[in-house]
DNA sequence: TTATATAATCGTATATTTACGATAAACGAT
DNA sequence: ATCGTTTATCGTAAATATACGATTATATAA
């Protein structure tokens, strides 16, 4: 971002643009998506299923886990990854209020 | 993004990526919102209603119009911003689609 | 022609992001 | 106690993003 103004910004304009940033590497789209067609969702799994590292996998899970879109659930020496719903849910909405307004140019 | 790996993922993993980094910015969120709720819309209006310089408000610009979300028609010496809203319900729709699936954790 | 207004682009400084390998920490199994 | 598995974090290199002032380009007005 780099000197970045957000803080000039409202609460709304800035959740949105956090929940987008989140969103804004296919990576993370389809760690999303992984996430959601498995059940059971190690952080390993997601790196067989990607052509990254573990390291930049845990990287991406960590900014999903950052906005709240994901969760991570220590089991062991494992941890279980899901989304979370609540928040998948708000940001759904969030983007869909957005983008409903429509321009007449 | 630097190093980016987005040509190993899908076309539509990279589509949502590219619009959710273009709604990464508060400032960008804002324009799309004076952009609707405005009917005129120049770039000295935007920058008048935000703590950015032209300039910078002139990079915003041309983040949401590289992915097609805003247009920009040249009339006189000014130049009428407007939403595409062709791209806009494109992007509503990708991201409720993506948003809609939901994880049994 | 000259001056003004509008918007894009250039140059630049700084911060952030992405990626990796290496290492550390925590757990379970042998 | 030692080893293997899993995941987070550290250190680092390179690419991108953000912001600004200065400049350029174009069009209108005087």
């Amino acid at each position: 971002m780099a000197v970045s103004k957000a803080e000039l910004f409202n609460e709304n304009e800035i959740l949105l643009a956090d929940l987008a940033k989140a969103l804004s590497h296919p990576a993370r789209i389809k760690i999303l998506q992984i996430l959601t067609d498995m059940n059971v969702c190690m952080c390993s799994d997601i790196v067989d299923l990607l052509p990254l590292s573990q390291s930049t996998v845990s990287q991406h899970l960590k900014e999903l886990k950052r906005v709240g879109l994901v969760q991570g659930e220590i089991e062991g020496q494992k941890v279980c990854y899901c989304v979370n719903n609540k928040m998948i849910e708000k940001a759904k909405e969030a983007f869909a209020k957005l983008l409903s307004h429509v321009c007449k140019c």
